[in-house]
Order: structure tokens, then C-alpha cells, then sequence
DNA sequence: TTGAAAGCGCTAACAG
DNA sequence: CTGTTAGCGCTTTCAA
């Protein structure tokens, strides 16, 4: 109140100390240790600080406590809608828990991914890879040295959090079934995804289950583009039933079926994976696999944070979540004469 | 080489002046003023330093010259595709930089984008702010306080980066006069918006100009939904063109015209900015401005680089990106009687 | 060109 | 409960 007069810049913890009387120390805990400070001289501590216009700086006192409160997201594509959600979930769970998040695009390459890396890692407490490009090996390297948890994806001794694509996969694959479809053909996906691994693999259980046919074609890139592309095989298998690794590959699917001159759904049902803003505004609108994006996002981050406050990771067996079907317009009645494969 | 044994921490500064014989301040030097030592020592203290592993703290030197290397990108919607080019962009010209961005989601709130920003402000040299909910003073304020740069908005006294609204719009409007229609509804985005305020101001002086008869519906929530409910009033003015406030709404107005039993393109025109990723994929394909995003999210990151590094602030204009039409299927000749409006 | 010493702003023992 | 005293790891005068 009295000599706040030539003060420029942020205030320090000295300035409040020496406005309020007591030693820094007592102003650092009335912050950070409420509880070990005399309510009175706390509460008065804090008005004068607020007075100042005191800010605390996260910079010093990150460096005495090695406690930045910032966690990393690494995003192998910020530009795929897929992500959307799960960055906005990831960000709820930090601001939650009043932590930051330095966003990294990965840009598809893993070179891009190993610099950004580097360049976040010495400031993070923490770190949430979606999709990584790296190998199992290198995720597990960096896990032993920052807390880590990794997105769609199982790698051994790394906590994970994954989305249940075995059930996802078999409740498209019934889906088809109920509706008369006795061929499935899957459109491929990225061969070092793991997650195409697991659908691929689910696939074929479910089709061996309920006896229906199964065929695979690609791999093909997991964009539209793909899609398109894929298409081509898709119609010369004849299969009526269709399911591709991720929405857009099954939007691209269905725009090249209509190219050749094949209707969806009446001819052909195509089912996508994920949800996908766009999935439900194409025309037909796809059916697919949806996963609960921004609950993962959160959970990811719930987790990191628990391991970084000592939790054990649990590394064992990864974390993962439920999976519906939305079933949509792409999907209906087989009206074409069924072929069974070779 | 010879006592490096039992280090098990990250290497400090003083680990690597030990092992090399030299005196903290010149292993320091070694890495931030290169020129201000001799090159052969430079050269054995660097490769010490590796050997060792030696990584600086990013933290401590912050705090000793205040300057930290991230700056942030404020979005009022991770989950709006819209966005996703810029932060791609954003992110590309910070990490050409060596800085990392700290992404905040304000999910439309301006509660939240107030406490993202206080969490934030103290640890970044600079900030993006892509669309915000705050006023135009709130934002004067803060940029007086730290380097700001604002995207889709001008604020005086504030540097910003827009995209040529005006031109076009202008172009939409010459789009569907040239193909026979003379009556354009526009729908309104939120009104708090600054780009829907220039949009519709263009489209008047456009419609004046070029003799079309110009009408208004809205404000609608800039989402699907929105564009949906707009349809209704849409279809009941009767214009054969439409111009919406961005793509979503787009399309939704589409599918609303649909249900109402209305074509587009032969009983509707409609037109939509942004050109975000599912504009492309819907049916019909949605004619857009579009605006060179990602290059836009570079810009405002180079700019704000720039003026942390003691630029004058541009703030006087905004800077301004061009945009062009991308001419879909959902606009088409007009095949409608023409209405003339009241 | 290099070394010594003094901080950056905050936290963390350790006394009192 | 509060003050004192060291640092966190790096940069930065100021001398030598």
C-alpha cells in the first residue's frame, strides 16, 4: 500500500515479502504449502500479493522442483480428423489437473517425430504418443526415461491405452451377417499399424465363426485417396460386404464403388473404423466402428499423470476402451447374388 | 573417457567442465556463444559433452534469460477441422524456429480460454490467439503485455492475420450470378463474429453492384445443426443461391434442402468458406472460399517470432491471406424460376 | 580467450 | 510457525 510506487516489472516473491513483512520463504508457502503457514499472515500474504499483482513464475519454480507441469502430446498427423477429439480430451485432463499441453506434430515422418521429441522431452513430465512411427524398441527406450503412455497401440512394458477392436471388428462383421452378406473383403490399412494388424486378425476369427467368407486387399495409404484407389480391387473381388481400416479409406471406397458405376448400400455395404467427423455427412452416411476419442484422450492423460505422480505403470496389459457400431446408410440388405470366395 | 563411471543422473554443465578441464562458464559458452571461445576447445568440450550425454536443462536456461522457446496457440475449438491446417502450420514454423507450441483449447468458452491464457501467458514468449471469444479490449490488454499475433479477426493495435474475405466473397457472388441466379440468401454464422460481419458487408456491396437481390437468415450456430435449422428458412425464402457462413453450415443447409425435397444443385445453389477437409467428401461436393490455412498458421507464428525478437508490430492493417473459390458441385446454372424478393 | 562470482525466482532443508 | 541459508543449472558481468 505504501511504496508500491516505482515498480515496473512482475513483481518477485521478494517484493511481497518485503510488502508484507515476512521472510520469501514464507511467501513461497503460503503458495505452494498453505497448510504450514498461519492462516492470518497466509491470507494477508495473498492480499498483498494480489495487490502486487503477483504471478508466481512457473520457469523458477520449475527449476527447483523439476516440476514443470507440462506433458508432451505427440500427434503423428494433427491434420486427421481422428485426432480431434482425443486432443481436446487430453487437454481437459491436463487443464484438469491444472497441467499444459506442448502439442508435437509428428507430420508423418519419423524424423520430424525424433526432433520434436527431443526438443519436448527435457521439458516435459511426461509424455501421451499417438500413433507413433517409431519402433517397439524406441517407444520402450523412452518410456524408461519419462513416464509415457502410448495411443492405439500394445507395446510390451509400455502402458497403453487402446480401443477394443476385436469386438469393434466382430460387431461389424455380425452386422454384415445379419443382414444377409457372405463375403467380407477388408481394405487394408498402413502394414506397420498395429492397429490394422489387430482388425485384419479379428476379422478372420469372426469370419471363421460365423462362417462367412473373407478376402483382403491392399495395403493401401489410410486416406481417401487410398480409398479410391482401393476400390478397384474391391469391385473386381465382388464381395458384397466391405470393411475398411478407418473412415476415410471407406469414404474413398464408396466413391470409387459409385465410379464404377456399383451403388451403396444396394450393391455393396461398406463399414469404416473410428467416426470420423465427416462419416456422417457423406452420403450414404458410413456406418463404422466408433470409439469413445475424447474418453481415450482423457484417459491417456489420467494415466501419464498417475505414473508420474509414482503410480505403477501398468504395463501389463493395455488399457482399453469400449468400442459400438454405429450402423449408418452405407451398410443394408445384400441384394446381389452372393458369391462365396475361392 | 576416464570418470565417467558412476554418473547416473543427466549430465550438468559442471559434469562436462570437469571431464574437459575447463571452468563452467566456458562449456556455457561453448553452446551459446560459440564465437567467444577458441574453436579447439570449443570442439573437445562439444565432444565431451556428447560422450557424456550431456543435454542442456531448457528450464535453467530459461530462467537466466528469460527467454523459454514456446509460445502458444490459443483455439477456440480443437475439434473444428477448420483449424487443424493452422495448427499444422503454426507448428511447422515454430519448430523451423526451434520453438515448441503450447496448444490450449478454449472449447468455445471464454471462462476457459481466460484460464488456458493464465496458464499460459507466463510461460511463453508469444501467443497465437486463433479466433477468439474475448473482446477486442480484453485482447488490446494482453497484447501490451507479451507479443500477440490474432488469426481471422482485426483488432486495432493489435497485429493479426486475416484471410481476403472480401475478394471472396465477391467471387461467390460473381460465381452464381454468372450461372443465372439472382437472388442469394446469405446464413448467418454467430454474430459476435468478426469474419461473419465482413462477409455479409461484401456480400451486400457485391449483390449491389451486380443487381442481385441479397437477403439474410440466421444468426445459426456455425455447425451443422446450425446450417440444418437455417435450411428451413432457406427454403421458405425462395433465393436460388446460398451462401453460407462456413462449410458445416454448408453443409447442413444441404442436407436440410434435401429434406425438405428441395436439389442442389439444380433447385439450390450453395456456396460455403473454408474448405475444410469433409467439403470435398459430401454429396454433392461443396463449391468454397478457401483460404491458404496453413499458410496462415505460418505467417501469424513468423510474425509473432518476428515481433518477439523486437519487430515493430504491423498494427496498423492486418495482414491479409488471399483466397480463392473452389468451384464443387453444389452450385450449378439456375434452372428454378427466378423470385425476386420484396 | 578463459575463470570466478553473482545472480535468474523459487523451493527446500534446517534451525530457531 | 517462521527465518536463514543453500542451492536448481545456466548465463553473464567482470577481471585476469
Amino acid at each position: 500500500m505504501a511504496d508500491e510506487g516505482t515498480k515496473k516489472a512482475t513483481p518477485t516473491i521478494y517484493d511481497v515479502a518485503r510488502a508484507a513483512g515476512v521472510a520469501p520463504s514464507t511467501v513461497s508457502r503460503a503458495f505452494a504449502r498453505p497448510g504450514r503457514v498461519n492462516s492470518e499472515t497466509a491470507a494477508r500474504i495473498r492480499a498483498i500479493a494480489t495487490e502486487l499483482g503477483y504471478r508466481a513464475n512457473p520457469v523458477a519454480r520449475a527449476l527447483s522442483t523439476s516440476h514443470t507441469r507440462m506433458i508432451a502430446l505427440m500427434i503423428s498427423d494433427v491434420t486427421n480428423p481422428f485426432y480431434a477429439p482425443l486432443i481436446r480430451g487430453a487437454q481437459v485432463a491436463a487443464g484438469e489437473a491444472g497441467f499444459v499441453v506442448l502439442l508435437e506434430d509428428a507430420q508423418e515422418s519419423a524424423q520430424i517425430e525424433r526432433e520434436g521429441l527431443e526438443r519436448v522431452l527435457p521439458v516435459v513430465e511426461g509424455i501421451v504418443i499417438g500413433s507413433s512411427r517409431m519402433s517397439d524398441s524406441a517407444l520402450r527406450t523412452i518410456a524408461k526415461q519419462t513416464p509415457m503412455v502410448v495411443l492405439n497401440r500394445a507395446v510390451a512394458d509400455v502402458p497403453s491405452v487402446v480401443t477394443d477392436n476385436a469386438r469393434g471388428m466382430r460387431r461389424a462383421v455380425e452386422h454384415l451377417g445379419s443382414i444377409g452378406h457372405r463375403t467380407i473383403t477388408y481394405v487394408a490399412g498402413p502394414e506397420a499399424s498395429w492397429a490394422d494388424g489387430v482388425r485384419w486378425q479379428a476379422l478372420r476369427e469372426a469370419g471363421m465363426e460365423l462362417e462367412l467368407a473373407i478376402r483382403r486387399v491392399g495395403p493401401f495409404p489410410p486416406t481417401v485417396g487410398g480409398g479410391v484407389r482401393a476400390a478397384v480391387d474391391v469391385a473386381a473381388q465382388g464381395s458384397t460386404g466391405v470393411i475398411a481400416y478407418n473412415d476415410q479409406m471407406a469414404i474413398g471406397v464408396m466413391r470409387g464403388l459409385e465410379a464404377a458405376g456399383l451403388r451403396v448400400p444396394q450393391d455393396r455395404s461398406v463399414i469404416g473404423f473410428d467416426d470420423i467427423f465427416a462419416a456422417q455427412l457423406v452420403s450414404p452416411p458410413l456406418t463404422t466402428v466408433a470409439a469413445p476419442l475424447h474418453m481415450m484422450g482423457m484417459t491417456a492423460v489420467r494415466n501419464l499423470l498417475a505414473i508420474t505422480k509414482g503410480a505403477r505403470p501398468e504395463s501389463g496389459r493395455p488399457f482399453v476402451m469400449p468400442t459400438r457400431l454405429i450402423v449408418r446408410a452405407s451398410t443394408g440388405p445384400c441384394s446381389t447374388r452372393v458369391r462365396v470366395g475361392a
